[in-house]
DNA sequence: CCCAACTGAGAAAACCTTTTCCCAACCCTT
DNA sequence: AAGGGTTGGGAAAAGGTTTTCTCAGTTGGG
């Protein structure tokens, strides 16, 4: 005969603590000892309390070791950019880092929602998480959400961070140099410069480094252009660069990789052929971007991934108690070089 | 005099339930029954508690209620695409349903590692999640995890399920329907299929549907073309298309959106106009490549937003012990219009 | 005036684990 | 044989909340 209660799935109620000791014949007290290592006792006895635990398949009760020990392994990760291309490499440092020490990651987006935005943080204050990282789709823009005065450690990645706190971004500086030396090195001598809106402080950052590369080099200055994160700015760009009757460019800077690809594309539209005559260099190494272009793009990678880890590691030993001075820390980019840019010269 | 304790933040310790109720007067039992609107008292005693509580900033430690109430309000996201395009709407849908109701999420990014999977899932399971979530980059494929069994309820969104579990994921038929009818309506008589490799269920789901469209239109068959998910064999199949001395098509409906633009590249490469000669539908609608295509580029929407939302309240009312019928539910498609096909013959 | 019913509020158990303190038994020394 | 140290293990508190049970006092009806 079928039981009723066979139509709808039962879950198994957890062993606990309790029953492992009682089937091993000893006190709870005894049985945590055991399998923490904790205390004194026969071996035979610390062995049969193992036994009896793996045999019974016990698992300690998360919730009841953070109630006592005031610290629930978990951690809220706080972006306006859940969905976008600059989190998700980042996120996915984050996590890297924190799940290698057993904590696990409470996933908040908040767009640009100040309520939103509360509610989450203190969803997770309620939830006891034992620390914050704050990630946001603009290095220069604060997160929508007051993080002083927490009763939580917080750290910053990829976002502003708070006056005092502890934030990492990447070295913008650092990526742009890294692409423009690379073109002086090929041998190129007049390098351009097209990027993004001069509203985004890393506009102006890598346009800074460009100058400075430029005239370190004793290579000509070419003003930059700036437009819009797009293609179709791209495509702009080169009319203006290549329609004139002026000295043409023999390499372009890139703020990004779509406005590389709009670049190369209008390139090859007028006949002009990349990297033979002109070099591109794009920035933030969007594969799926940079892999499509025609031929592969060469970018600046800010190296996302280990922006997050080391934001989580830096949490990790804010929870653990361990100071850590305030401050911007930035990490260095990495340039992947693919076909746009050419090879040196023989 | 500046006291050490200033140099290293100091975090303040929350405020318990029992300082309310010292506070108050009463005891911890009143104090929780005023606050959560439960017991029987005089209208004047509970709202001094409750004002007591709003004074100290009383928040209830969520811990504490879990343990008690073997509900954590807290779900599992397990993915191993979890920075794939797809899953990023989809965990938005999911974050969104739960955030509402007051469930936070833990993202746990399984990649293809068995390993890792039942570290993380063990990890979940400790933390007394009260379901999980599987989400995967591909609807044919299981996740490397075996979730059949656990003791807490679990949904599968665009992932394959295990046996007697619910699962949510597009109707790819749906979509290709959607995509083939909005050509026959706006007059297009030879309709061409450019897809990924045959090896991907949805490949053939969306040829099968692609065929039946034609054949109920009376229009001529055009044995599909299977590739690989990529611009360059958009380019290619254009090629093969247009490249022969046959009759060429008039509407090519590709497998995805980076196919699309490839074919829609090489169209005007070929100086073919697009769509006066030839409309272009993708799939996925990938707004950042769709909105690039020059024109814009109509594609297939899987609605991936509301098929995470429904498998977060799926999961919700599994969790409140409502009995679900165990299966898959597709979920409909949605053609979002852009430039790319045309407009419908005066 | 007595009993029943109701009212407002508190005591205590429960959730599960960890840790401190304590105790009984044993061994050794003098 | 008495005193002291050691050994193996248990009792109980703590962590913060919810819920059931209990109870003293008050009101109402007969």
């Amino acid at each position: 005969m079928v039981s009723d209660a066979e139509s709808a799935p039962v879950f198994a109620k957890p062993v606990t603590l309790r029953e492992v000791a009682v089937s091993a014949g000893v006190s709870v007290a005894t049985a945590s000892k055991a399998l923490n290592g904790q205390g004194r006792m026969t071996a035979e006895t610390r062995e049969r309390i193992r036994e009896t635990a793996r045999l019974l398949g016990f698992r300690p009760n998360s919730l009841a070791q953070s109630l006592l020990r005031r610290r629930s392994f978990t951690v809220g990760l706080l972006t306006n950019d859940t969905y976008g291309r600059f989190s998700l490499p980042l996120m996915a440092g984050v996590s890297d880092a924190l799940v290698d020490n057993g904590v696990s990651v409470f996933l908040c987006n908040v767009e640009d929602d100040t309520r939103l935005g509360q509610l989450h943080v203190e969803a997770m204050l309620d939830k006891r998480v034992d620390g914050i990282i704050a990630t946001g789709k603009r290095i220069d823009r604060h997160l929508p959400v007051d993080l002083a005065n927490l009763r939580v450690p917080v750290v910053y990645a990829f976002t502003q961070p708070d006056a005092g706190a502890v934030g990492f971004v990447s070295d913008d500086a650092d990526g742009a140099r890294l692409a423009v030396e690379h073109f002086c090195r090929l041998g190129r001598r007049r390098i351009a410069h097209v990027s993004g809106p001069a509203s985004f402080a890393v506009v102006n950052t890598r346009a800074g480094a460009y100058r400075a590369v430029l005239q370190e080099n004793n290579l000509p200055a070419i003003e930059p252009l700036l437009g819009a994160w797009s293609e179709a700015w791209g495509h702009e760009a080169v009319a203006k660069l290549f329609g004139g009757r002026g000295e043409r460019p023999d390499a372009v800077f890139c703020g990004n990789d779509q406005i590389a690809r709009g670049v190369i594309d209008a390139l090859r539209e007028r006949g002009i052929r990349v990297p033979d005559e002109v070099g591109v260099i794009g920035f933030d190494n969007w594969e799926i971007v940079a892999e499509a272009t025609r031929p592969p793009l060469t970018s600046v990678d800010m190296n996302l991934a280990s922006l997050g880890r080391e934001a989580g590691l830096a949490l990790l030993s804010l929870v653990d108690g361990q100071p850590a001075a305030p401050g911007i820390r930035k990490l260095p980019c990495r340039l992947v070089v693919r076909q746009s840019c050419g090879s040196p010269p023989e």
